[in-house]
RNA sequence: GCCUCUGUAGCUCAGUUGGUAGAGCAGGGGACUGAAAAUCCCCGUGUCGUUGGUUCGAUUCCGACCGGAGGCA
């Protein structure tokens, strides 16, 4: 029997996916992670949303209440009935988690069984340990299972007592018991597809900003909730989650909230490590990096063996003419410029956009577009089109040939200072803030003809025309609104000027742009398919 | 302006009665088949602020300078 299995440290990507790879497999997704399970903890334990369980079935999430147990036994026995179970409905079972234990006892162990525990005899081993020290409770396992003893460090008393029960509940010992399981074959055909991120900055940054997504969304409440009801007592399994205990120290009013979330995510980093460690010491995982190629074509390539140029060309190719038919339906024989945004693309698919005639490419990034800047097929032109800091103007004044977001004159000093060490004149777009939001950048359109005057005094600026992010929008009459402001404001400044630029409009809302009046559109997503991982 | 304290690992700080230094945290590596978001193991060279002097030898003692904190004016 076929199964899929995503895994990889948290914060990495694994649930969407694992989503994706449902909707195109006919899957059902089986989680594998032991917090999960638990109900009433939701956000700290990053379930999948109601939406994207009703969209693709979820199994094994929400089964027991906090203070109940749960043991990877357990969980390899319920997961096997539901392999089944789909497999039997003609679907794809596919795991999706990070607790490598519980997919090894499924994948790994045909004949693993519940067996009872012992808390009495636990309490006692517990006890004896308190009172004799770890190296007199290890001698205990020497004596029955010398094998199991030499194994795990005496340090590690859980494991030890933990080796003792399986001894006194089965009487055979653990050592016999896992090789015996060792020699069996592994029940399924999995396909394990182990995502990781090649550099390590960029996963904890992930970590972190997950961390502060959950605090938004109410982290602290339900914690504090799960601290009155009880539920967040040490004896219980649940109680190992990381995002509740750390915050304990805070209801007890010992530790400020600031210094619980540093501790609940250098926690996290902790965790994610101990998983890359697991992960990687299974050799037989296929490895996807998150940072370096796009998940969801590794994935699919590793699931049917294709090449994954072939898959990802075609992709880029069907959303590339997708996106001109587009532009061509609506431009009534005007010239659009098409701008490719390039953001967190690699340069392999950015060149092979340019080989099917894109003359545009556009970064956001200094830092991205120094990186790429040498591999990029050089017929195309490259824009500048993020947040520019006036510290790295001189990186780019030599190499790009339009700068879409010219927002302040102390940004238009720098680049003409820049641009006269290198005698070149540069050409730039005023950012128009058509939305007037206040955390996005851009002149308010009420100043934009004085800051114009101002702009064309710079010897070496040459002010090209008007660039406009609109606000995210619901219907194409808002959009409407805030791209034709900025079209009137162009109309005003530029109207005798045949080859002015008016750059608006983006993945959602191109068409919408060109209907406006927009000279230059910039594409990304709808061409290089949604950034999810 | 004067006085006192202070400057040692990414961070917080020990320490050397003068023989070039060590903890915690962070970070890194690893183990892990019956509690696993748990549990456990291993890993510490850094111009000891800079610069003169005393000394066989200074991070340690003395002086000057440069940071930081505080006090008196």
């Amino acid at each position: 029997m076929k199964v899929i299995a995503i895994v990889g440290p948290t914060a990495v990507g694994k649930s969407a996916l694992a989503i994706e790879l449902a909707k195109r497999y006919n899957g059902e997704i089986i989680s594998c992670d032991s917090m999960q399970i638990y109900k009433k903890m939701d956000i700290g334990t990053a379930k999948p949303t109601k939406e994207e369980m009703a969209e693709i079935k979820h199994h094994l999430i929400d089964i027991k209440n906090p203070n109940e147990d749960f043991s990877s036994a357990e969980y390899s026995t319920l997961a096997k009935e539901l392999i089944a179970d789909i497999a039997g409905r003609g679907k794809t079972p596919i795991f999706c988690g990070g607790t490598g234990l519980y997919l090894d006892s499924v994948i790994q162990m045909p004949t693993l069984k519940s067996t009872e525990r012992d808390e009495e005899y636990r309490a006692y081993l517990e006890l004896y340990a308190r009172e004799n020290g770890a190296h007199a409770l290890h001698l205990l396992l020497k004596e029955v299972d010398p094998e199991s003893a030499a194994a795990i460090h005496e340090n590690n008393i859980k494991r030890v007592i933990r080796a003792l029960e399986i001894y006194k509940c089965t009487g055979k010992k653990k050592s016999e018991l896992d090789s015996l399981s060792k020699q069996e074959k592994p029940p399924y055909d999995s396909t394990v597809i182990f995502l990781n991120c090649k550099n390590r900055d960029l996963l904890y940054e992930r970590i972190e900003k997950r961390v502060d997504l959950m605090l938004e969304n109410g982290l602290v409440d339900e914690a504090r909730s799960l601290y009155e009801t009880g539920y967040l007592k040490e004896q219980y399994t649940s109680y190992g989650a990381i995002g509740y205990k750390e915050l304990i120290p805070y209801f007890e009013n010992k530790k400020s909230l600031s210094e619980c979330v540093a501790d609940l995510k250098i926690a996290t980093r902790h965790y994610a490590k101990r998983q890359l460690t697991w992960f990687s010491r299974h050799k037989d995982y296929n490895t996807v990096y998150v940072d370096t190629e796009n998940a969801l074509n590794s994935a699919i390539q590793i699931i049917q063996g294709r090449e994954p140029m072939d898959l990802r060309q075609e992709e880029i190719k069907n959303n590339y003419t997708r996106v001109i038919n587009n532009i061509n339906s609506v431009k009534s024989g005007r010239e659009i410029s098409l701008l490719a945004a390039t953001k967190m693309q690699n340069v392999s698919d950015i060149n092979y956009l340019i080989s099917l005639g894109v003359k545009i490419i556009g970064e956001n990034r200094v830092n991205e577009l120094l990186e790429k800047y040498d591999s990029y097929d050089k017929s195309a032109s490259v824009h500048f089109i993020g947040t520019l800091q006036k510290n790295k103007v001189k990186y780019i004044v030599d190499k790009v040939d339009l700068i879409h977001s010219v927002d302040s004159i102390p940004l238009i000093e720098e680049i003409n200072k820049r641009a006269g060490k290198i005698d070149k004149k540069i050409n730039i777009l005023i950012e128009v803030n058509s939305g007037r939001e206040e955390n996005k950048s851009g002149i308010l359109p009420e100043d934009v003809c004085d800051f114009y005057e101002k702009a064309i005094t710079y010897p070496y600026i040459n002010v090209m025309g008007l660039m406009t992010m609109a606000p995210r929008c619901q219907s194409r009459e808002e959009y409407l609104k805030y791209f034709s402001l900025t079209k009137e404001l162009f109309d005003k400044l530029f109207k005798n000027n045949d080859n002015a630029i008016l750059s608006m409009g983006m993945s959602d809302s191109y068409t919408y742009a060109i209907e406006a009046g927009a000279t230059m559109v910039r594409v990304g997503s709808k061409i290089f398919g949604e950034r999810k991982y």
